[in-house]
DNA sequence: GCGAAATTGAATTTCAATTTCAATTATTAA
DNA sequence: TTAATAATTGAAATTGAAATTCAATTTCGC
């Protein structure tokens, strides 16, 4: 929390921006959720829990999370641009589910290593990659069980 | 080809709808692309060809093409809905240059095996994926070599 | 305090995706 | 063949999220 506001400060300072009231405000609310918010989603959080920020502001904050090295934009099977916590939240993947939207966040060494040789074998440099498996997860199949689903 | 449109047929046959000239010359074009185009980049192939179909035909064609099985829809990068060929074309992922927007197709199969392994530690039943590894091709990569690019 | 610069947010614009609807075309039943 | 029925088309309109505009406001440096 306080580290990421501090990296927020500098990254602000360097490019002659301020930190307002309604950055701080947007900053702890995104660190507060770990959900994965679009902006609208953060946007309508926001406006519960008290301020009144409108929701240009908070696309604006975003990207400028983002470009602080703080959020990072995902995408999860929808169409829509959704932000999640990279300070401190090394590169992962997801595990995605189907039925109930929920996600699980996963990293193996050895996925990636074999995707890095595979670029190799192409001659292809890997910046960075993304990936995604869709499926039902432990608890819905659970449910898919329960309720005797006859397509499970 | 051949095979494509027989399925189509039949596909359109059993939901009790027309094979369309415009249809036909739809599915002819787009079969004879290998590029991953959208909705508008393949009217914009067929206004040039020749023909005269509304945008929104080739919309509703290509969502139809997904039906059949025929094409399917994949998103690489640019937040634009693409279209590549499905039938006699298995899973496979991209490597996709963000230089030149050109993309490899691979598949690694220890990489599924791995893949699915993750997901039974996890109780998670996989039905698909999507891998895209973002970064420099080959053929980009000796262009940033030849102007000896600083930053490469 | 003053002026320059940044910020805000309501409203608007953008742009691709999708839908509407009236006109057209094809199919079916008589 | 014709009339009724159903599907198709495409121009135009709509949608919805992303992004921008701009006048009003706030903040900063001096």
């Amino acid at each position: 929390m306080r580290e990421e506001e501090d990296i927020f400060v500098e990254f602000l300072r360097k490019k002659n921006l301020r930190l307002t009231p309604q950055r701080e405000k947007i900053l702890q609310v995104f660190l507060k959720t770990n959900q994965h918010l679009t902006v609208e989603e953060l946007y309508n959080l926001i406006k519960k829990r008290n301020s009144d920020i409108g929701q240009a502001t908070v696309f604006r904050t975003l990207k400028l999370l983002c470009a602080a090295g703080i959020a990072k934009e995902v995408e999860l099977g929808d169409k829509k641009i959704r932000f999640e916590h990279k300070y401190g939240h090394p590169h992962h993947d997801h595990l995605v589910c189907i039925e109930c939207g929920r996600f699980i966040e996963v990293v193996d060494v050895n996925i990636e290593k074999l995707q890095n040789a595979l670029c190799e074998k192409f001659e292809f440099l890997p910046k960075r990659h993304k990936l995604e498996i869709f499926g039902v997860c432990k608890k819905c199949r659970a449910i898919s069980d329960r309720e005797g689903n006859v397509f499970a």
